[in-house]
DNA sequence: AGTACGTCCTGATCGC
DNA sequence: TGCGATCAGGACGTAC
């Protein structure tokens, strides 16, 4: 589900519940080959057990875990979670995967739809291949950010969900950000401007950051970061059929970029 | 290389 | 109420 404030908001919920200093213990995956993929993915993902968690890091929506030898990789797809369970808790439905820490601390990653992956890497470089900056990763320049659209002749949304671009941003933030910016999400890339190309990566930025800020305010009774849903009201852009443009009050229109689905106002979006 | 598209998987929702 | 069609916030492989 998530993208980057979701996956921020994951991490911190985490590093609270006290996994940095940790060592595996045991890993208990289901019987299929999600959340593992890939030829040998079973026997690397062994690797982590018995090493030490030495720190929970994050680019764009990837997690990984700096173990005492090698790197964890955490992805949590579309409808990934991450859930650490109380002593005499079970693993709840769609449980994928169930951590065990030392002192018995659980962690169950639940994914109904199976597209989190969680892969061993030997090296952090390994880890973050093909990763973009991070969305927030201030050495991510206005000049860095318009030079990766340079020569691009796609349009903007997809390249947008290109996280060997920017990474973090997903189909809710893009949509969010063009409209902001007032950038039609079906303008190629090589016909918009330096300037406006430093305004969107201002407006993703507040997207992202009014996102975080909102999860981190709206914690569930046990700590857990709230599942943001499409249809959120603190978005701007109100994601369903039939809702409005916020500024020019008519009716936003809806096109399919490559299966994903944008929502625009066809007016001020230029 | 860059672009466009299909596919992975399963649950929730909508229309008939 | 039941059932099929459609949709879902991600990423990758493939073909051009």
């Amino acid at each position: 589900m998530p993208e980057l404030p979701e996956v921020e908001s994951l991490r911190r919920y985490l590093i609270r519940e006290g996994i940095v200093g940790r060592t595996f213990d045991q890993i208990v995956l289901e019987d299929k080959p999600s959340p593992i993929s890939g030829t040998g993915a079973i026997s690397r993902i062994a690797n982590v057990k018995g090493r030490k968690i030495k720190s929970l890091e994050r680019r764009g929506k990837q997690i990984v875990a700096v173990l005492d030898g090698g790197v964890m990789g955490l992805h949590m797809g579309m409808t990934g979670q991450l859930n650490v369970l109380g002593s005499d808790e079970s693993a709840p439905r769609f449980t994928r995967a169930l951590f065990t820490l030392t002192n018995d601390l659980r962690i169950a990653l639940v994914d109904p739809r199976r597209w989190a992956k969680l892969q061993y890497f030997e090296t952090l470089n390994q880890a973050l291949k093909g990763l973009g900056p991070d969305a927030l990763d201030p050495d991510l320049t206005g000049d860095r950010f318009v030079q990766s659209f340079r020569g691009r002749t796609a349009q903007i949304k997809p390249l947008l969900l290109n996280q060997s671009i920017i990474a973090g941003v997903g189909n809710i933030y893009a949509d969010e950000s063009l409209h902001r910016v007032k950038i039609s999400p079906d303008r190629r890339a090589d016909d918009i401007p330096t300037d406006s190309y430093k305004a969107l990566l201002l407006a993703i930025r507040e997207s992202l950051e009014h996102a975080l800020a909102f999860i981190q305010s709206n914690l569930d009774d046990r700590g857990r970061p709230y599942i943001v849903d499409a249809h959120d009201e603190r978005m701007h852009l109100l994601r369903k059929p039939g809702s409005f443009c916020p500024r020019c009050e008519i009716p936003l229109v809806t096109q399919k970029f490559s299966g994903r689905t944008a929502y625009f106002c066809s007016n001020c979006q230029k």
